[in-house]
DNA sequence: CTGAAAGCGCTTACAG
DNA sequence: CTGAAAGCGCTTACAG
């Protein structure tokens, strides 16, 4: 006795509406369709009209991954940072969702959290994405990355920083100058012992660049240099308030502090006032960010004013003025900053 | 004269290494380089070895699509949120992101702006990408969300607050009683005239919420009841200063004002500070959220801390607990809230 | 303007 | 443990 067998083949199959089912509603092939929600003008009005009315009395969602898989194309952008927690790359992830989401772009979130590695196992799990183009914060990146990105060969934008030999695209300021400006204008509100304070400066390399520019104004006038006041955490105002107490203490001749960013000399200057330490008149605090609550302190925060959301912004434009194969102005943009002078100088 | 013409059909083809490139170098089928990959148990280690040279040596990553097109299963979880430019939706996404990366699991960010349309389009978007579940905040959608968040059929967490009819799991807080809470506090510290400042109530409903609980707090106290002071503008320290100002002016009876959050309590408790306003001794200040900042001004402020990157983090693991088929508590858990009194009020 | 065929790069379901 | 075939749901490249 032998039976015959149909070879039923069964595939995962979401179960879910496909081109297909809308092509047999609407009486029309399944390219069609694809054709009427791709390029509506390529097809007539009838059948587009027929293509409509099946799409929604279906309830079709087009498959992004055979789309993409079909087309060799899709609307992925990996948007890689170093870190969630701090304010500045939520503005500047919030400029770049802003212009690509217009555009009909996903940005997809890395979080490198300041490592390196980190950031090469992530960059080669995005490039599965065939993302259309990148936005990478910073510019140190591990060898192995530096390959992946230079052999994907599609368009790619490092940001926050400036540097001599961006990958491709390159979108920042440049924080050594940053520092310097700060450094200049505390040296000439006539403050002698100035001290940097900040944390991980090895893995906030930006930090420790504008900490490097203050340096080079404090040795162009010929002041006191110090290595800089380091701590081992987090940036946040608690930190910056702890930070301000520890160095007053260990080193009671400094009449001025650079911190970091405005988290750390927000927190300082609240500090201060609690503590009834008077700024400036004790001692200086400036910051760098230009976040908002740095205006509204008492007294406010003397800072450095720095276009986050611009930022994110531009690098969209300018990534998907490539991708979409026009031309868009030199490949790095200095974005530049602000030096805002208040009264806690 | 007739021409033989070979069909030369083109694609697309994006030149990357595929698993065929890989299998050849390796001398094996594409299927054992996928299993190599995929479950390294299954493959015999003589086998897996040549595989991974061969990856290694080709630089070769996996297709996103072809792998979720192929298996009908995503690794992408999309998240929802009606802002970025709220400190409080940062923590959750971190507190997502966390979970959902050690998981191998990549979320996917859309921003409603608080408009319910703009999520209708978004989770139609989203869908697309078949994702293992979604995470959104708020349980107010449009009717055709709710039916296509239904007909979807995987699992779903919304978070922030708390609802009766949760479409599938929910975790969050109740804002009526934090704000009853809050209303509650007042009234026993004394105050008699208790007014709420907020923004753009309609919006954000979970403020209007703590309104309605703190309107409780005062009718059950037999105390005057107002509507609250509304402005049009993103919640901000600026903001809240500027209200602060305004509402003094508008209604100087006020001995306590109840802020929709931290980020305009903070504002209102420099601003007061800056214009000689005295807190709590001519009007107390409270807020909602418990962000690090609020203890750390003069005075410090009294507020409602709710676990921010908590709420995130079990939405994940309770998302990924129903993914991965293994039971995971209740579909509905209430993270609680805690009221913090400190010398503003 | 419309369609039949082939293919994108994987994984599933069988088979041995 | 390993592999040949079929299929996931689209779009490309032709053809008419």
């Amino acid at each position: 006795m032998t039976s015959t067998r149909m070879a039923v083949r069964r595939r995962a199959h979401s179960g879910a509406v496909t081109l297909k089912d809308v092509a047999e509603r609407a009486g029309v092939a399944p390219i069609t369709v694809s054709r009427a929600l791709n390029a509506p003008d390529s097809v007539s009005a009838a059948l587009r009209a027929q293509v409509e009315e099946a799409v929604s009395a279906l309830g079709y969602v087009r498959n992004q991954y055979a789309g993409a898989l079909a087309s060799a194309a899709s609307r992925i952008i990996p948007v890689i940072v170093p870190s969630l927690s701090n304010a500045v790359f939520i503005e500047v992830i919030q400029g770049i969702q802003q212009v690509l989401e217009e555009a009909g772009y996903q940005p997809l979130l890395g979080n490198t959290q300041y490592d390196l590695d980190r950031e090469s196992k992530l960059v080669a799990t995005l490039l599965g994405w065939s993302p259309a183009g990148l936005i990478v914060a910073g510019m140190r990146h591990a060898e192995r990355t530096r390959t992946l990105l230079r052999g994907y060969g599609r368009p790619l934008v490092e940001i926050m920083e400036l540097g001599a030999r961006p990958i491709d695209m390159n979108v920042g300021l440049s924080h050594v100058r940053a520092g310097e400006t700060m450094g200049q204008h505390l040296v000439e509100r006539g403050y002698r012992q100035i001290g940097f304070i900040g944390g991980r400066l090895k893995q906030d390399y930006r930090a420790a660049q504008r900490y490097r520019g203050l340096d080079q104004a404090l040795a162009a006038a010929g002041l006191a240099r110090r290595p800089p006041f380091e701590h081992d955490q987090k940036s946040s105002a608690q930190v910056g308030g702890n930070a301000l107490m520890a160095t007053l203490e260990a080193a009671p001749e400094l009449d001025a502090l650079f911190f970091a960013n405005d988290d750390l000399a927000v927190g300082a200057l609240l500090r201060a006032q609690r503590e009834g330490i008077v700024v400036p008149a004790r001692v200086a605090i400036a910051g760098f960010n230009g976040l908002e609550i740095s205006a509204l302190t008492t007294p406010p925060l003397t800072t450095i004013v720095s276009p986050r959301q611009q930022i994110g912004e531009i690098a969209a434009r300018k990534l998907l003025g490539r991708i979409q194969g026009h031309a868009s102005g030199p490949a790095r943009i200095d974005v530049g900053f602000r030096l805002e002078v208040r009264a806690s100088t």
